[in-house]
DNA sequence: AAGCCTCACAACCGCATAGCA
DNA sequence: ATGCTATGCGGTTGTGAGGCT
């Protein structure tokens, strides 16, 4: 005997929902609570399955829930508990009061991961995106000597330092040749950013091992920082840099102060919206200045 | 103005699982 | 222990609005 239906498809509506609809199946339950999902259409006087009504109800009527935008501390919720539990949406949603997990869901897919990818982060691993730039040819051209390699590292890290603390580092580290570049004005767009943003690249990771080996100080350095919900790097999103990809599965107390911003200004961290072909633009100036900076 | 395209979101579908007899 | 039912969950699809050509 195979499963029975949920509900009987014969006589019954789908699609969108009406408002009469929605104010019956709100009275009914302000009457009587939920109950027996199965048996409300019929009590309630609805040509709808009981699954239809309790989504309907859960996603949308429940009187408890947030309508409208996203606040930057709850996509950086979202994101940092996307990272540990994935795409576990009805666990996401149970810490994020008056949002419903097909919401959550809806604002992953739509929002969320857009803004991942077009940082070069992976939406699923949260770590750098291995498909998307490949820097080893700026990296590693003919003409770069081996001194080029840290400052483009670094202007590729831009999305995820704080500048300060960035000009802190390479001033006490003496990274060799950097402060005559700083001094042609990169410093300028290592700290400013340019006018468009570049995201993180899949040698990021790569590079930024031995650089930290090397570089103690640079532990600590990545930051989140945004003021709007245009750009944003979640904690474990920069743990995930900074320890090789890998997060902790021990979640850190969803505090604001953890979401916190360390530098609250816009500039440094600058993603908003770019296109494939600003980026590849953006990448040729910055190739294009390192060069005539050194020569 | 019309047709097409893209995006966001609501809703659906099928599977998993808990609870009960 | 087993089978059935109701509910929950996550992936996918459908639809309408707005933008673009």
């Amino acid at each position: 005997m195979g499963r029975k239906p949920c509900c009987d498809k014969e006589g019954l509506k789908k699609g969108p929902w009406t408002s009469e609809e929605d104010q019956k199946l709100i009275d009914y339950i302000q009457t009587y609570g939920p109950g027996n999902w199965r048996s409300l259409p019929n009590k309630a006087g609805l040509k709808r399955c009981g699954k239809s009504c309790r989504l309907r109800w859960a996603n949308y009527l429940r009187p408890d829930i947030k309508r409208g935008n996203f606040s930057f501390e709850e996509e950086e919720t979202i994101i940092q508990l996307h990272s540990i539990l994935g795409n576990k949406w009805s666990a996401i949603a149970a810490r994020l009061p008056g949002r419903t997990d097909n919401e959550i869901k809806n604002h992953w897919n739509t929002h969320i991961r857009k803004k991942l990818i077009r940082m070069g982060i992976d939406p699923v691993t949260h770590g750098p995106r291995l498909d998307y730039f490949d820097l080893s040819s700026m990296l590693y051209t003919p003409q770069n000597s081996s001194l080029l390699n840290l400052p483009a590292i670094l202007l590729n890290l831009q999305n995820l330092l704080n500048p300060e603390l960035l000009r802190l580092a390479t001033s006490q580290n003496g990274i060799p040749n950097f402060s005559r570049i700083q001094n042609q004005n990169l410093s300028n767009i290592l700290v400013n950013g340019p006018d468009h943003p570049i995201p993180t690249s899949q040698t990021v990771n790569q590079v930024v091992e031995p650089c930290m080996q090397n570089m103690p100080s640079f532990n600590g350095l990545l930051c989140a920082s945004s003021t709007d919900n245009s750009g944003f790097m979640s904690n474990n999103s920069y743990q995930s840099f900074s320890n090789g990809s890998s997060f902790s599965t021990e979640l850190s107390p969803l505090s604001s102060s953890l979401l916190h911003p360390i530098d609250s200004s816009p500039t440094y961290l600058n993603s908003h919206t770019s296109t494939e072909d600003e980026i590849d633009s953006y990448f040729s100036n910055v190739e294009n200045l390192l060069q005539t900076s050194i020569l």
